[in-house]
DNA sequence: GTGATTATTGAAAGTGCTTTCATGTAAGTA
DNA sequence: TACTTACATGAAAGCACTTTCAATAATCAC
């Protein structure tokens, strides 16, 4: 039997090869009806796209890729989760590449470019080096940094210091003089820490105030709810106890959350607590925290890298998107 | 460097692209000066032509989709996860297909299987019709279902009603004898709904153990936490107010804690509250619920599509995954 | 030297599919 | 009732090649 084409179908359906093509290819844009009818005539004639005429005529790949540590800390599946919906009603599919180890990250870096099986990329807090920033641009990937920042490619960026601040200076706000903090130490390799940063924001703008923030007020361990409610046990069984404590994200500040529960000391009158990060499930336990524009970082990503995809003339561009505190019932 | 096309190495030996085409695909009758310094030309430009290149790489693409609500509710996520760090280690990357509405989904259904850029599938908690399952089966896209079966298709589920029991059963062990439930009603019509029947089994166990479950203490809403919070509220103004509530979900179950919180009623004291699903933020907030292997099923999934992908004489497999209680703080 | 024959080549017309652009139509909105 | 606004659709312009066709140049027989 003769091959069957567009042609066939479109003149069997009574649409144009047009619409025959975006029931294949951009399905949403076409009347539920007519998809339906389309995709009936296609199932009857039994028709099966030639892939080679398909890619002739496929400017790219129609695909976007993301890179990130996915689940090593659900801030970065909220940022998917702006990239997932800005992306839904364009023509590009996402790929996600889920980074776990610095092995990972390097071989999906090094690979990707090369074998150019996506149209763009988007990196969440994962630093690389020149040769692989070289190799991105040398192979036409567009790429889009969250987190971190290199010249040669739009980047979204918070700026850590100021949220370390903006925390510090709401606690003296509502009168605490001990202030702690409990953040990360010996964090994996392969992913940008901003723990550090935010730590130094705090720190300096405790010190604007006259705050000492002494050594015993700054617990440092691995990343983890579980680490974070023992490290604020510790922090608890000092001789004199932190009035409030500063966690540089909500998963540590769930786990002061849960220390403070174990021992029965209430939130916020005995240990005011404050997070950073403003998860989703932040919302729903009453977490106080400094709100990160999260979902919007994947949006505005998206935004950037349509608009070079589309125009490769339009500059690169560095955004940094704003913090606030978001007051809920932990401080 | 951008794409090299015919154009370029034709226009770099100063000949027509069709001496170029024809040096590629009838030597012969090409001039042998030409032809090689045409060769040479293309050797130097590193040419590839791009069909080839798409027919090349035809053996299989190497990737898999999933498809599902993935934001709707933050249980996708942790399957997501169990299907990510699953495929992690194998030879194919992850696309994944965001459905939010019952036109996105058959959407994707419709054209994923007839343009073939998928080797594997899986559908989570999403119905489709016998015409959707022949297409998908016919263009030998190889799929697995998640909560929801259909016997072409290996499927992996649990057993709700049966979670509703355990639940049941769980609370009345404590002693519970007013038992409420708070579920969804007006589900999106796009995804299969599991509240009903885990209510079902929850009136059933309850109903064994001779305790009534009245109308008033079934409140069905919109799914949310916001408004599980309102029907929890709704549920205590009652005049005689239930002394346990199960919800089908641990997001409406954060809302019936919110409530209690608001209203400064002790939960598990005053109120026991039992939630279904033991997402990741359970563990944080001691909520006690039915645990389903959420990230276990995304790693079922993958495990039966490379070995169908590999071995497709393998049989298809339904597979039903254990319930269990967590008992933590709430209940 | 002339006409016929052949080798070589480029212009241009497909190829099956995607995408842009413009139009028509159905809904809101003022 | 007129007036944007959004949606669904078809016409037509690509896309990266292949192939046909006609033109040019070179070769040969006389």
């Amino acid at each position: 039997m003769a091959d069957i084409t567009v042609y066939d179908v479109a003149k069997k359906a009574k649409v144009s090869i047009a619409t025959v093509s975006r029931v294949l290819n951009s399905p949403e844009k076409v009347n539920e009806g007519t998809r339906k009818r389309v995709l009936a005539t296609i199932d009857s004639l039994g028709f099966v796209p030639k892939a080679e005429a398909a890619a002739r005529a496929r400017k790219g790949n129609g695909r976007i890729g993301v890179l990130a540590p996915f689940f090593l800390v659900p801030s970065f599946v909220q940022r998917l989760r702006g990239v997932a919906t800005a992306l839904a009603d364009s023509p590009y599919e996402l790929a996600i590449y889920y980074v776990d180890s610095s092995a990972r990250r390097d071989g999906y870096l090094g690979s990707l470019s090369v074998t150019r099986r996506l149209d763009g990329l988007i990196v969440m807090a994962l630093p690389f080096d020149d040769v692989t920033a070289q190799r991105l641009v040398r192979h036409g990937i567009e790429s889009v940094l969250i987190e971190f920042a290199r010249p040669s490619f739009s980047s979204i960026e918070i700026d850590d210091e100021a949220g370390g601040q903006l925390a510090a200076e709401y606690l003296i706000s509502k009168g605490h003089h001990r202030c702690a903090f409990i953040g990360d130490k010996d964090l994996p390799d392969y992913a940008i820490h901003t723990s550090d940063r935010r730590l130094a924001g705090y720190r300096k703008a405790l010190g604007a105030a006259g705050i000492a923030l002494p050594n015993e007020y700054v617990s440092l361990a691995q990343h983890g709810m579980e680490q974070a409610c023992q490290q604020t046990h510790g922090l608890l069984d000092l001789p004199e106890p932190p009035s409030a404590l500063f966690a540089p994200s909500d998963v540590q500040a769930m786990g002061a959350l849960k220390a403070a529960r174990e021992r029965g000391i209430s939130v916020p009158n005995q240990l005011a607590i404050i997070g950073f990060d403003d998860l989703e499930m932040s919302d729903y336990i009453g977490l106080t925290t400094v709100h990160q524009p999260l979902e919007e970082s994947g949006r505005v990503a998206v935004e950037l890298l349509l608009a070079r995809l589309t125009d490769p003339a339009r500059p690169v561009q560095h955004i940094k998107l704003p913090l606030s505190i978001v007051q809920r019932g932990t401080a």
